[in-house]
DNA sequence: CATTTTTTGATTTACGTACATCAGAAATCT
DNA sequence: AGATTTCTGATGTACGTAAATCAAAAAATG
């Protein structure tokens, strides 16, 4: 059996009001006395029962979300995953609210945290978009005590207390992997479509591809960034115009979401399957272009698990309890064609 | 606010005990009040709270796990998995018992469920090995109202009534895809190491990799499978003389246990890095194979995961409660030398 | 109709914690 | 020393459910 607050007590000769003190930081207790409830505590090995502690106090834990809006097919899929959680609230005692601001809008984001009342908050999520103004948001909230998580996109050295989402470098690393060994040391160009340069999940996967490109697979060229804003025209438009000026094109990497706009440019040229394409998130477009031979690998996020472990995270941050480290790791998966679910 | 068993019995005008009469399914109420008293649970959308309920009922969980004995490393992994599990016992109200029987023999594993007793216990999951021994034995537990689900090597249309693990359909299928790709249309043969035919995980394995061999890659022939026990020694002896005897290997499909045996059998060879390896689970050895270029891919599915998923399932079975399906889907995990975590 | 059996209500205790109130003790100040 | 402030204890209520007891009411039985 587990110690209670009465075995506490009990051995350290106080009454259970003053137990109750020590717990809950409650002043009024002369630290001498603290300090023997304490070594009580710790002798006894005590961890509160968080299910009957929540019980008495009805606790319920307010969260919210802030991701970026727009056609961006992953986002609305995290939008739709934070949705999913709300069916759930009742059961886990959550309370979450969900916001969306404009995309690579540093402003907007970080006028969104600010508007935050952050009265009892247990904790904020968002997609974190990399600017001075965001991180004083998340300072301000982590200045109030309320528990910060980054989401898909990291904020390191931030004041976030944890980050849900994938390692973006060993993705990239592993996209260039991939790649290379499926063109197997045939000599030409790849291209790389990226959203924007100023989300730090796109700096990074570009890095780790980049990485691995120089290093083992020098008989392929890579080709300036193409950043298609996430945005379906843009990416065709870019993508086609590198398509028609380039000679000898025969790997592409898409980390971004531009992936309609990538796949029209390679269907209207004819150079679909002719061209190994590696691309991130499987959305429907991903999932039909690998069915069909487009794309050769997908690299991919589950955003329900993000959502869930941002849940997860979020709870225990609030209630300082300790997080089950291999549970929270958000893992890269690859799709080919032929382990699609 | 969620309504409560106040709210029933006020509302169907019984008293409390009635309205737990009803909730606990115990005797002693008029069939036709139990009708009313039901209508207003689901007029209410009345959900029982479970912590609360668990809560006076000082209530645990007392679960089994069966898993065989023997060197196989990701058992052990797995086995690890469940002792780590049980450290956070007191907190998620889990009594774990792990139980190990002699690997690929139907009768121990039988014997063992059978020497199960049943009172109280409130889940049981095994690593299965096909057999009508085997299937009457969960049958028992499913009998005496005890859920029982089967980790990583399922038992389909056994009275289980969950299979935690990964898609081996999916897993051969993608090794299958990997292998094809990574030795784009060379010509040769591709060998299948295997533990044994008798567990229906490598059996569906090497199905899909069938598949997709004949499908996609006509270039290269599958040759007999080897069967290793997952045995280093025997693997390494077999490999080694299927490797003395045949021409043109060109590829390797390790899909169960032997991996230390085939890293031997080739390093002996110096064919290391010259035949393409896919292999499953990410063991020490494995690790050092995929970092060494000996391995081109691991397959693999994470114990720690696993474990988590049946203990949240087993929980939920003999609660009645619903599962978050997509929280409990067991992802194949693939790694390159660049992603290794 | 009387008797037995079944059903129901009322009430209490428990689970482990939170939190409030009030009185009394101990320490600190004047 | 008396007054004030700071601690501490005792006690009770609450959270939502489980479970037990006993009495009373209703129904079924003879």
């Amino acid at each position: 059996m587990r110690p209670t607050v009465h075995d506490i007590a009990e051995k350290a000769g106080v009454s259970l009001a003053t137990v109750d003190r020590v717990l809950n930081r409650r002043k009024g207790v002369r630290a001498e006395t603290v300090l023997r409830v304490e070594q009580v505590i710790a002798s006894l090995g005590y961890q509160r029962d968080l299910a009957a502690a929540n019980l008495a106090k009805s606790r319920v834990y307010p969260l919210v979300f802030v991701v970026p809006e727009g056609e961006n097919s992953f986002m609305r899929g995290l939008e739709m995953a934070v949705h999913e959680a709300r069916r759930r609230s009742s059961v886990e005692r959550t309370d979450i609210k969900l916001l969306t601001v404009p995309p690579f809008d540093e402003g907007a984001l970080a006028g969104a945290l600010d508007g935050l009342s952050v009265e009892g908050l247990a904790g904020v999520a968002l997609v974190a978009t990399e600017s001075p103004a965001v991180r004083r948001s998340v300072a301000r909230l982590a200045d109030a005590g309320v528990p910060v998580v980054t989401l898909v996109s990291d904020l390191p050295s931030a004041r976030r207390r944890h980050y849900v989402g994938i390692d973006n470098v060993a993705a990239g690393r592993t996209a260039a992997s991939l790649l290379g060994r499926f063109l197997s040391h045939r000599p030409g160009k790849v291209a790389v479509l990226a959203g924007s340069m100023l989300v730090r999940d796109h700096v990074e996967r570009r890095l780790g591809f980049d990485q691995v490109m120089r290093a083992e697979f020098t008989n392929l060229e890579v080709l300036p960034v193409i950043e298609g804003r996430d945005e379906a025209e843009a990416a065709e438009r870019l993508v086609g115009e590198m398509l028609d000026r380039e000679r000898d094109v025969v790997g592409i990497y898409s980390l971004g979401a531009g992936n309609r706009g990538l796949i029209s440019a390679l269907m209207a040229r004819g150079l679909n399957g002719k061209i190994e394409v590696v691309a991130h998130e499987l959305t429907d477009h991903a999932r039909q272009a690998l069915a069909d031979g487009v794309f050769a690998a997908v690299i991919n996020q589950d955003a329900g698990h993000e959502v869930r472990s941002a849940i997860r995270v979020m709870k225990a941050l609030a209630d300082g309890v300790d997080l089950v480290d291999g549970q929270e790791r958000i893992r890269i998966d690859i799709f080919l064609r032929d382990n699609l679910p």
